[in-house]
Parts: structure tokens; sequence; C-alpha cells
DNA sequence: TTGTATGCGTTATCAG
DNA sequence: CTGATAACGCATACAA
């Protein structure tokens, strides 16, 4: 790591020109054998490592993208963030009691990203990612833009306006996003649809007539949607429509349990609680057999998203799965077309949901493992 | 985008040189108001944002670090990867039994990723994220370094020949690996001890003689430390050492739920599991519960780890925690130590792990919430 | 405070 | 098949 080696070192030491270096790296076959082993051995000799800014400035493009995702790891701007502790070697052994503590609130983000590295990888891209945490977003951002071809970002994770300057150099591609009449390509699941049918089902298969919805944050997008095909189920069947949700969490599951507790002081449970989300659904369902109410004999309780836990919990619960790891693939997959042609319109794909009908509805025997 | 402007085209609409626009933007206290404004104007107008790779050529530095991590999806090189299905607006609906399917085998990795992200962000630097898969893993990590100032990779991740090569253009920091004569900067935790105080407390507290330990892949020096420290354990206590672990997983659930399958089948299910990692530990809790064994009373389970699935299962997993989280964090601090004074010799830096005693060893009464 | 000129390490175009 | 050489877009030392 003294002296990087550049082309030059390696030209020099193989005895060719910096282009026939080049050559060896990128089109291999346009060189004589003879010249590429020999500039191959130079660059083993060296350590040569072709430097990425060079290469994407002349290239013209990053061989990268970027990730942009809101806060969800409860950062935040905290500057007085503990720096790490190191070890003393003691191993303390403490008695760990059931906490309100977050609890994989981040599933869902982990999968999306791991679909989009997943296409990116398929196509030789790098990926780069931008977490929105607190004022340092603005420049986080800017300069993220700067060094990919083309961005994927969560819905809402970046201001509009900033999001506006940013798509005037690269490409966008917005994630589980409603169309605002923007020009950005966008990516949604059937959010409504999927609410609907799930709704029905509680309602037409387990006779159900006193059914509340627990909501998410009121300006997301998904959650409207979702609440939406919750209406328009009951309206189907003709039981009465809610004006609002019967209660709000955040998405988090430690919010999901302060509604659940809320609604078992209130003595307000209906029949069946339909979450806007599994980890408010699983919050819930803590709550609920914690109580020593029974789920689903006494209260059915349902989900969306099909996170990971949804499968573990006991009973297992039933939701509407959404193909999250999809997300992260079909964005990349759109990101790509565009590159390849930027007059193309700005379009919207959808992905496909599932109703995963499983304990917590009464669909399944509970069970075990 | 069709266009996309660069400094020039700033400077000639501000009426200013290409040295002042990178002035206002690098160090805006260094030009005079009237003229920031104007600059600030223009590329507010033009859209324009720096160019990382011209801006990371000029600086030399990337602006950046690169994550290693290996194949933990399961995808590998299967070139068939069916492409994403778009939506038909139809939702079916299914019954979804409980299903051997990977079950967040990603936990761990998803907080070491996440530690990284947040003590990159804190310091204005980027994350680009490589993994391994398949065959394609040589020449994705090359292209990495050149990207990157510094690269953290989980151990063995990178062939050793190939990560020596990398080391030569860029520092890198080692992850969760043993100490094996290199001269890259690590980063462990205390398995050896961690599992030493969990066997011993398994022996003292519980009173208990008959304990297996459930290892990971045969290759894992982690797994290879923490069965260490059981071995210790058990010597210190007066017990029987067994020579190799009572079986081998491959640190996931779904090879967890085998192991217990074997065990159970065979009748050999001694007083305590203890296992090398949650996933397993987990796995094997799913079968004993699912047969009808009671955990603690008929047999004791413990982990490794600590990740939230451990937390959420029931009974309540007894585990080492370790500070994944803080890992990634530890990983990117000590890359800066280096980048700062590249003669520094070659550290190793350990985190502390602490048992936490849960429901499944017996020490807190299995509850419902 | 602002401008000029040079270099950063590649790729790509054109000759040879 | 190989070699000059001109971009690529920005930062920065040095002048003015």
């Amino acid at each position: 790591m003294q002296k990087v080696p550049t082309v030059y070192d390696v030209a020099e030491l193989a005895g060719v020109s910096i282009a026939t270096v080049s050559r060896v790296l990128r089109k291999p076959h346009e060189v004589a054998d003879a010249t590429r082993d020999r500039v191959n051995a130079a660059v083993l000799d060296l350590g040569y490592v072709p430097s990425g800014s060079a290469r994407s400035l002349a290239a013209r493009r990053a061989g990268a993208i970027g990730l942009c995702l809101p806060d969800f790891d409860g950062i935040d701007d905290d500057p007085a963030l503990a720096p790490v502790t190191f070890s003393d070697g003691q191993v303390p052994t403490v008695l760990d009691f059931p906490e309100d503590v977050e609890l994989g609130d981040n599933l869902y983000i982990s999968e999306v990203m791991l679909g989009t590295e997943i296409e990116a990888w398929q196509h030789g891209l790098a990926v780069t990612i931008a977490v929105a945490r607190g004022s340092r977003g603005t420049d986080i951002f800017d300069n993220l833009a700067g060094r990919v071809d083309g961005i994927v970002t969560l819905a809402r994770t970046i201001p509009d306006q900033q999001l506006a300057h940013i798509a005037r150099r690269v490409p966008v591609v917005v994630l589980a996003g409603p169309r605002a009449g923007d020009e950005y390509d966008h990516i949604t699941t059937d959010n409504r649809e999927g609410m609907r049918v799930m709704t029905s089902h509680v309602v037409e298969a387990h006779g159900v007539t006193d059914l509340a919805f627990v909501g998410g944050p009121a300006d997301s997008p998904d959650d409207d949607a979702r609440f939406r095909g919750f209406c328009e189920a009951l309206r189907t069947a003709g039981l009465p429509v809610p004006s609002a949700p019967v209660a709000r969490g955040d998405y988090t599951r430690v919010q999901g349990r302060s509604i659940g507790r809320r609604l078992v002081a209130d003595g307000g449970v209906p029949r069946a609680l339909v979450c806007s989300n599994d980890q408010t659904a699983l919050g819930v369902l803590d709550v609920l057999t914690g109580a020593g109410i029974r789920v689903p004999q006494d209260v059915i309780v349902t989900g969306f998203d099909g996170i990971d836990a949804s499968e573990m919990s006991r009973p297992r619960l039933t939701t509407v799965y959404q193909p999250m790891r999809d997300l992260g693939r079909a964005a990349v997959d759109t990101l790509l077309h565009r590159l390849r042609d930027t007059q193309l319109p700005p379009q919207t794909r959808s992905l496909p949901v599932r109703v995963l009908l499983r304990d917590s509805c009464g669909c399944l025997p509970a069970q075990a493992a």
C-alpha cells in the first residue's frame, strides 16, 4: 500500500503500453496470448488493482447502483452515539427479562436490500447504500447520486425536492410508493386487493362480522391502500364501514403491543383484528396471548408482509405475503431497462401478493413445530 | 438527464471559474457571499450533481468503504434464477403449512451490515456491498477494492490469495475470524470464554452433568472456539470431555431441526443441549417442543449470538449475546484508524459477550408476552 | 477572494 | 495486434 501501482507501472514492467494493459483487463481476447501472460504476471507481481474512480470517469459509467433507505434502525441524529466498547475479558451473566425492545423491525428492509443486491450482482453491479438519518440526509444522497448509475429508493425516504434534483442526473426507481404524478418508475404491490381478499376471507370463511383495522402511520400510502381494501371488503359484505382504523401504530412490534394493551384495557377487542403489517400484528398477538385471550378461538389476528417472524410466532400468523425480495430485484431490473432506453415513459410495475392462511385466523390447527 | 451538467456548465452560468464552483461545494466559507449565492443558484438551476468518480480521482480518496459478505442467501451461482414475476391483479389464497424453509438465517449478517453502515454514516462515508456468490466472486472483490478506501470482510469470505492481493491496495479489516498470522486488523468476540461461562452456568446453576455440544461447520473458527470453551467448562467441573460435538449443522435453523429430529429419533437426547449458535438452537427447540419434550424441564437448550429470534421463541432462548452491530462499527472504526496511520502494527480488537439467562435453561419462568 | 493550470488513472479512438 | 493520445470531471497548488 506504499505506492499503489497504476497502469503505467504495469505497462512498464510488462514492457507494453498502458493501452494494452487496459485491453488485457477488459478485452483479453483482443490481445496476443504471450502479451496477455506478461501483463497478467505484472499485475500479480505488483498487486495491481484498477482504480474504480478513474475507470468510472473514463468509461462514463459507475458500475454501481445506489439504494436509499429510511432510518430503520432508530439511530437518527443522535450525535452522542456511544462509541464501541471493547472486551475486558469478563463475561457477565444476566437474567434477561422480556422487554419492549425493538425487535426485527428492519426485516422488510433487509429483504428489499437483499433483493436489490442479488439482481445487481447478476448484472455485475455493486450496490452502495445510503440511509436517511437526521439532518445529514441532504448531502448523503447527492453524494450517492454522483457515484452511481441509478438509484433505487423507498418511497418517502428522500424529500421530493431533493429527489427531483437527483433525478436530473441519474434514473430513479421508487419502491412501494404511490404514483404521485412524478416522472419516476415505480414498483408497487397489490396492497388494496390483498387486504380486501384477506378481509373477505375472515368475514366469509370464519363468519366474523365484528372486525377492526389496526393501522400504520397516517401518512403511509401503503397503509392507506390496505385500509381501503379492508373497507371495501366490509362494504361488499354489507357490514358497517369504519371511517378510520381503530388504532394506529408505526409498523413496529413495540407499538403493536401498546395498541394491544390499550384494546385489552378498554375491553373493546373485536372478534377479529386486521393489522396493517406483520410487526403490528405480532405485537398485538404478544399482548393477547399474554392476557390469556386465545387466538384464533377468541380473537382472530391477521398481518401483512409475510416476514419471517410471522412464520415463527405461536400461533403462526395468517398474513398477506408480498414478495419483498422481488421488490428490490424488480427495481434494479427496471433501472437497467431505463438505463438502456432513457426515452421510455415512466412505468409502474406491480408485484403480486397472496393470502397465507395459517393459525391465527383458525384455518390451520395451531401446532408446535 | 439529457446532458449531465459539469462544473464547467455551472461555472459558465454563474460567471465564475470552475475552481470557484468547486470551492463553493467544498469550502463555502472561502467564497464571497454573493459569489456563493450565484453559484448555488446555478447548481440548482442546472440540476448539477458532482461526479463521484471525478471527485474521488482528483481527491485520491473514494469516500466509501467496502463490505464483503459470504453468500448468506442461498442464491449462489444459480444462473437460472427465476426472473421477477409481476402482478396479474389476482390474489391467491393458500393454506400455508409449516415448512422447512430458510428462516432468518441472515439475521447475524444484517446486524453486522447495519453496524457498518451506521459507523460509516457517522463519518460521512458510503458503504458498498459485495457478496461472494459462486464463481463471480473473483472480479467482484477486485472491482470493489478499486472503488473504496478500505474493506471490511467477514472471515473466510474472500480466498486468502485474493485477499492478499486486494490488501496491497486498501486496508482490510477481518471480522470474526481467527488471527492467522496475517497482517490484517481483526475484530473478534469472546467466543471461547462466553461459551465456557454459559456451559458452567448450566452445570453449576442447574446441576446438569449430562450435556452435549451441537456444533456448526467444521471449518468455522468461531465454532471451534466455542467448542473449546464448552470442553473447558466440563473439564473444570470434572465431567467427561467429548472429543467432538454430538452433531454438526451449518448454523441454519433448518439444519438445527434435522439435528433435533435425529437426536430425538436416536432417543439419545441429553439433559442439556449447548448449541453453537442461535439458529441451530432454535431449530432444535422447534423439534423438541414439537415432540412433546419440555424445555427446560426435560431438556435445557442454549444458543449463541443473541439474534432477535432468540427473544421471540417460546420458550425464550438462553444464549450468549455478542454485539453484532458493534462488530460492524468497530471494524469501520479500526479501518479509519489505519487509514490515518498506515504504519500501525496489525491489531486485534475483541468485543465483549454476555450470557443472557432466559427461559430455555430454566432460569426464568416461561411466560407468554 | 478568485482564476489558471496541472494532475488524478482509466478508457477509447485512431493510426500504424 | 499494439501504441499514442485525447478526453473524463474535479481538486488543488500557485498566481494574481
